[in-house]
DNA sequence: CTTGGTGCAAACAATTTGCAAGCGC
DNA sequence: GCGCTTGCAAATTGTTTGCACCAAG
């Protein structure tokens, strides 16, 4: 895969952005935290914290899985990184800058997450978080369910036991 | 706190319901799994894995973590407990029989879970799930935000480091 | 130079698993 | 009695922490 000039510029977007952050927190800019942010916008959709950890390992980068944990924790504070739970106990994260805010289909045979969009939410989140005074910060609306293709591979008696992609399956890989 | 006969009537409800569902697939009926159902509705609300084997062990209850975790996930799929990740890696149940179904709304200083209804989310399930070919069977929407009493503390300057809610105050003690 | 950030390994916390003993069928 | 379930403890998994060293400010 190679990076395109759209991707650079977005990279150096978010380069930016951090930047401003740290400075403004008084954190310090070190190559690593560039060089996990970096990574993780030259790649797409959602991983967990082993499989970038693993990724920064096959790209040569001397990083430990504490920098990882941290820096996507500062990631997330600056709203350049998303966190979610989809029902296992595993944090999946996904880069979040200039993508519109959405929502997951999972399916809970093969582990597909799906992103769609719906302007419903944002109505029942103002509706909701006045009525209960709350102030709402951000939500996740997930939806499970088994995709066609694995309607298909049910119907025909195949069980998966562990609905686990592996680095290499999910293209993040050489 | 006092069993009433409403209780009384869900209870024989859900005993004969789970007992069907065990016979339905060949599980044996042990007097640990009754035990466990019984007791996650006697009581209320939301609780993890934990509170609930401190509970029973309280109650004199002879059972280990593996049998708790073991039932919850039996529970959990003939429906007769809900299973929830509000963001932290604990898993948080709650009994689902007789119960609307409703979604969450969780303060993030406080830790409180306020429960709320709304029809729109049943919409966006149909007309998501149809469009991209799941069958969804179920979803989670979680709001995220600040309660009004946490926004009065968060003004004075006083902060929460641990959100978190003992097994005393969250009232499953005796 | 000061001190926060890092890598590493050990510590933790939630959950799962292996195994011998027990009890439902 | 056979073998699923249990209790217990040890193992796993995901994440955090302690500490000595390094490098950003």
């Amino acid at each position: 895969m190679v990076t395109t000039s759209r991707e650079h510029d977005v990279i150096q977007q978010v380069l930016t952005i951090f930047s401003a952050h740290l400075e403004k927190k008084g954190f310090r800019k070190t190559p690593e935290r560039y060089a996990i942010l970096e990574e993780i916008y030259k790649r797409s959709d959602h991983f967990d914290a082993e499989a970038l950890y693993i990724h920064m390992k096959n790209r040569n980068y001397r990083v430990s899985r504490a920098t990882v944990y941290n820096t996507l924790e500062l990631l997330v504070t600056c709203e350049l990184v998303k966190k979610h739970q989809f029902g296992k106990n595993l944090a999946q994260y996904e880069k979040s800058y200039g993508y519109k805010q959405h929502d997951h289909i999972i399916c809970t045979n093969c582990g597909q997450v799906v992103e769609f969009c719906h302007h419903g939410v944002q109505q029942i989140k103002d509706l909701v978080g006045d009525y209960y005074d709350f102030q709402i910060s951000h939500h996740a609306l997930n939806l499970y369910g088994v995709c066609g293709p694995c309607r298909k591979e049910l119907e025909l008696g195949i069980v998966r036991k562990h609905p686990k992609v592996t680095e290499e399956e999910s293209g993040w890989g050489e």
